[in-house]
DNA sequence: GTTAAGCTGTGAATGGTTTCACAATGTGAT
DNA sequence: ATCACATTGTGAAACCATTCACAGCTTAAC
């Protein structure tokens, strides 16, 4: 049975958790608190335990370090993968220096712009590149992934560029979905309407649905 | 039977793409065009629109306008609901640059920063004020929401600030879980988490589950 | 050595969301 | 007026994710 998406969302989340914990010295956590911590109950995180195939004990728990080295295996490549940032506009910009400082396995190594200002341009110690040579970059430096960060009016396009590029996987910013070919995995992160989303539950005092154990 | 999050999620969506549908001179839809342009089947449309309780013609489809009325009742507050921003940093400046230009009844009026040297400044035409003015610039405004901006470390301190002033729905950039109380709503939208995820399921070439009608 | 306690691992139950399938309906063509 | 068609509205089914509940362990205490 293949992972859920939520359950790779989880495991990206537990194995940051799980750093913390190591850096403070911790050998050992429990299911109950690993959950108290990333917002989940004791329950859903065996069960995504489980699906690492790996195992705790009874009474102290789980290795820290094993299901650190569980979850790198099972999330990461065996190599540093290379990202590709589209539209490097003030968000483009902010992502890259977020990235830049925290870099697990994943890398941003080429930018990209259609604004001439923009372009042959070092940013964040990456270089900015015309949109036209998105293709020869991108397969020259064996990028798969992209982030994208282009204005609403741009995205279809660019996405459509990324792709005949060869990249299989986009975390997108635009503020409108997407088609792409089967085959491609993309990820929406729609600012306006997760503001919508949180303007609207909060009207109700509605909590989002997380939920620690005891 | 409350509408799910997910369903909020997506009758905004609904609403963007039914203005540009009303820009464009379309007067009626069909589930099956809105769900295409959505990423979301024609079934999932009509679902989304009866929670809404309006009606669409057999024959020509919903109209455009009675549905963006529809919608906006639903959605939005009946007055312009005021947002603070915490943390003016990269990320935060950038959000605040986006909102700026598209503002439907949400507006950034505040912003607050825990560093001298941004405070008492004034970026993209909002206020930035020091951390312990929180409370009472956030009371004085009136505000409820919050967009929180800032690096892992303050974020659960932040969010607690947050929480005293009264606000009641946080939409969080920090790759950590917030514990608020029960009533206040928090939606995460966490970077790295979704970096990963989309590195992930693009080595396997699965494409996100959406997909539109026939 | 025995017992008590508390945790893991997991089948089964639950709950929520999406899709199926189809009757009901309005429209245009004949 | 009637028919054929494409679409809506919706109960029911299918699907997926989460939680329950408990057997099986492992350790600590006595």
């Amino acid at each position: 049975m293949p992972p859920s998406e939520r359950t790779i969302g989880r495991l990206s989340l537990y194995r940051r958790l799980l750093k913390q914990a190591a850096a403070a010295g911790h050998e050992h956590v429990y299911s109950h608190e690993l959950g108290a911590r990333a917002g989940a109950t004791a329950c859903q995180v065996r069960r995504d335990i489980m699906g690492l195939g790996c195992a705790g004990s009874p009474s102290r728990g789980y290795k820290v370090k094993t299901l650190l080295d569980r979850i790198e295996f099972y999330l990461d490549a065996p190599v540093v993968e290379r990202v590709a940032l589209v539209g490097v506009g003030n968000l483009g910009r902010a992502i890259l220096s977020f990235f830049q400082r925290r870099r697990p396995k994943l890398e941003i190594t080429a930018a990209f712009d259609s604004d001439p200002w923009k372009t042959n341009r070092v940013v964040q110690g990456v270089r900015c590149h015309a949109m036209a040579e998105l293709e020869p970059v991108v397969r020259e430096q064996g990028i798969r992934l992209a982030v994208l960060t282009v204005p609403a009016a741009a995205a279809q396009e660019a996405a459509d560029a990324l792709v005949a590029a060869g990249i299989t996987g986009i975390l997108s910013f635009a503020p409108a979905p997407l088609r792409v070919p089967l085959g491609v995995f993309v990820e929406d992160m729609d600012l306006a309407m997760s503001l919508e989303k949180v303007a609207y539950f909060a009207r109700r005092h509605v909590r989002a649905p997380r939920r620690g154990g005891k």
